[in-house]
DNA sequence: TGCTATTATCTCGACATCAAACTATTTAAC
DNA sequence: GTTAAATAGTTTGATGTCGAGATAATAGCA
């Protein structure tokens, strides 16, 4: 076997593993996001009033890096959770910069309504699943997601 | 153990295995995608191109399912890319409401210059896993995508 | 044949998203 | 202490995306 069939099969392997992954996250991604329009509720809402029901009282910077989205989206994301209620700004004394976000009441209670349904979604779109796989595909992509941050890509860069 | 904890047990693994993996794929595109701004593409755009290129000439319809995008979308997105002389449209003769949508030279032509560059990315993303590791990912991600279809949520949904 | 249902695509309006420019505030350097 | 650099958010403009409705073509059936 030389060292061209290995690099094609090492390709093949990445690319079929890529495409695995992406679809996967996608089709379990719909199956259990599906629901949220009943409520009204973006996927990116969902995941600000999820984040500080969890968590507690966040800033703006620190949702954006939760759900993985851009600081001026988030404003946007909060502007329309604070004209429904759902959440409140409040500039922060101590560092007039950051502007923390903070769940009302009445998310408080939407959240409490929608999670057992979501909760159970998931459970649901995971069931196809053992127990056990469901534990080697979390530590798969956990070691996978954690090491993005340090992969090295000089070889892959498109010449200059 | 009682079943409430069981259950609870249940939701955190199927909870922990979702953010690991929707985390994994953002993560992983993230490193992939990054480089098609160099050519002006977007993430569907290349989708698009690398479909044709890889399966030969398709309809908006299927386009759409292989890329995972909505039809409207898909109008668009085969817009921008006529515009730029990528791909050709032409109604098909034999079924009049068809339209298929072909690479054109220029579009082959960027896609092979793209495609090692990709592909390396692609190798480079999913290193941090050993060729079994990666063989197991894409196993269990093929079987929870696959099994989405046939999920059943009556459990999940919220009452009427 | 003609009527109806289905299918494939496009159009349109609403909205999410990003990147870049901008403002306000804080921190660091000198 | 004053000025420069860094940081947090917001604003703006362009674009991608979806969903619902419109249009056109086909298929099924009486």
């Amino acid at each position: 076997m030389g060292t061209h069939y290995r690099g094609a099969e090492t390709e093949r392997r990445a690319l079929d593993g890529y495409i695995k992954l992406a679809r996967a996250a996608e089709a379990t991604g719909a199956t259990i996001n599906d629901h949220l329009r009943d409520y009204g509720l973006t996927v990116s809402q969902f995941g600000v009033i999820e984040a500080l029901y969890h968590l507690g009282p966040m800033t703006v910077g620190e949702l954006g890096e939760k759900i993985l989205k851009s600081s001026g989206n988030m404003t946007l994301v909060a502007d329309n959770l604070v004209k429904r209620g759902l959440v409140t700004r409040r500039r922060r004394s101590d560092d007039r910069r950051c502007v923390e976000i903070r769940l009302s009441a009445a998310g408080e209670a939407l959240l409490e309504q929608i999670w057992p349904h979501h909760a159970a979604r998931v459970v649901a779109a995971f069931s196809p699943l053992s127990a056990e796989e469901q534990e080697q595909l979390a530590a798969l992509c956990r070691k996978l997601g954690l090491a993005q941050a340090t992969v090295a890509l000089e070889a892959a860069d498109a010449p200059a």
